[in-house]
DNA sequence: GACGGCATACCGACTGGTTGGTATGAAAGC
DNA sequence: GCTTTCATACCAACCAGTCGGTATGCCGTC
C-alpha cells in the first residue's frame, strides 16, 4: 500500500467538515466513513470510539489553527496594539465562503457536549483557551506601552475576543450570512481601539 | 385529568431543561417524555415531530424571555443609556446557578441545526433577533441624547450585545464556570460605556 | 535472501440496543 | 355523541460498536 495512515487523516478531515455542519451528536460514524471513503473497520481501528474521534478532531483543529495564525502577517507589526488589531482584522478576513467553512469546530462541539462528554469539553476548552493565550502577550505589551492601568487583565480581554468571535458565529448561523459576524467583529475592533485610546483632556 | 393541556406544557418545560444540557440532536423524545412524566402518545399528540417540538420550544423560550425582561427594573431609568447599561447588568445578574439554568436555548440549538433544520434555525433566529430588537430603541435614544454620530447602527450594536452574551455562554461551558461569562459581560459593559464616554459606575 | 513470526492497517457483515414515529383505543369533558 | 387528550403496544430504520478475517510491512535468523 503506498498511502499508509491515510485513513486516519481522511476521517479527521471529514470530521472537521461534517461536525461543523451538523454538530457532534447528529454526525454518524457511517457518514464520516462514507465521506472519508473509508470503512467502519478502519474507523474503529484508528479511534476507539466516536468520542475519541471528537477529541482527536479538536486536537487537529488546534494544530490547524496554530499553523494558520502563526503564518499570518500581523505578528510583524512593531506596535503591540497593531498586532492585536491585526489579529482582529485577520479574523475578519477569514469570514469568507460558506458558514461551515469559517465557523469554529470546538465552539460548536462544546455547546453540545459540555455536560455529557467531559473529555470532549476539555479538549475544546484547551483549544479555545490555548488560542486565546497566543493573544495575551501582545495585549499585555500593548497595555504597558500605552501606560494603561486597566481594570481588566490581558487574559480576560484575550478571552473576551474569543467570546465575541464565537457569538459572531452564532449570529451568522442564525441569520444565514457572514455579514452578521463581520459586523460583530467591527464592534470588537472598536472596543479595543477605545480601550487604548489616549484619554481626552480633562478626563482621567 | 383535572389539568388539560398540561402534557404540552410539561414537555416544553422538560425540553428547555434537557436541550440546554445536551443539545437538540442528543435529546431523545423518550427522555423528554420521561422527564415530563408523559407518554409518547401524548408527545406526538401535541407535536407532529421532534422538529416541531424544537420550534415550539424556541417560541416558548421567546415568550419566557419577553416576560422576564419586561418585568425587569432597568426600563425605569430616565436616561436611555442607563437603560442599556441596566440591561447588561441585568444579564449579568442572571448568571447564577448551574450552566444549564442560565445558558441560552436558542443559541445552543441554532449551532447544531442551522444547516440541517431550517425551520428550527428560523425559529431561533426570530428569538435572538426579536430579543435584540427590544434593545434597539433605547440604544437609538442614547445615541441621540448623547449627540453621537456613530459609525455603527443601533441595530448592529444590539446584535453585538447578543453575540457577546452568546460567546460568554460558550466560554462558561468550556471552562465549566459562570465566572468566564461574567468577565465577558464586564467587557461588554465597558465597551458601551466607552462608546458613550460615560464614566464608570461608582464614580461621581 | 529466503523464511518465519508478528504487528499494523484495513475490510465489511453482523448485532443488540435505541430512535423517531405510528396504530389503536380508552377515558374525560363539552 | 363527538372531539380532545392521552395510554399502550408496536415497528422499521438506524446507530455505535464488534468480530473474524485478510493484506501488507518489518525484522531477526539462518
Amino acid at each position: 500500500m503506498t498511502l499508509r495512515f491515510s485513513a486516519r487523516e481522511k476521517v479527521l478531515d471529514a470530521a472537521l467538515a461534517v461536525i461543523r455542519c451538523n454538530g457532534y451528536a447528529a454526525t454518524t460514524v457511517d457518514e464520516l466513513c462514507a465521506r472519508a471513503g473509508v470503512t467502519k473497520g478502519a474507523f474503529f481501528h484508528h479511534f476507539s470510539s466516536k468520542e475519541d474521534l471528537a477529541i482527536a478532531a479538536a486536537q487537529r483543529w488546534s494544530e490547524k489553527a496554530r499553523t494558520l495564525f502563526a503564518a499570518a502577517g500581523y505578528h510583524a507589526h512593531g506596535d503591540p496594539l497593531e498586532r492585536v488589531l491585526g489579529y482582529i482584522d485577520f479574523r475578519k478576513s477569514l469570514l469568507r465562503g460558506g458558514l461551515p467553512e469559517f465557523t469554529c469546530l470546538v465552539g460548536t462541539m462544546v455547546q453540545e457536549t459540555y455536560d455529557s462528554h467531559p473529555a470532549i469539553r476539555d479538549a475544546c476548552a484547551r483549544s479555545i483557551l490555548g488560542h486565546a493565550a497566543t493573544l495575551e502577550a501582545d495585549i499585555e505589551a500593548a497595555i504597558e506601552s500605552y501606560d494603561l492601568k486597566p481594570a481588566f487583565t490581558a487574559k480576560s480581554l484575550a478571552l473576551y475576543t474569543q467570546a465575541a468571535l464565537q457569538g459572531a458565529f452564532i449570529l451568522a448561523k442564525a441569520t444565514g450570512s457572514a455579514r452578521a459576524a463581520s459586523d460583530a467583529v467591527d464592534h470588537l475592533r472598536r472596543y479595543i481601539e477605545l480601550l487604548f485610546r489616549k484619554p481626552k483632556r480633562g478626563r482621567p
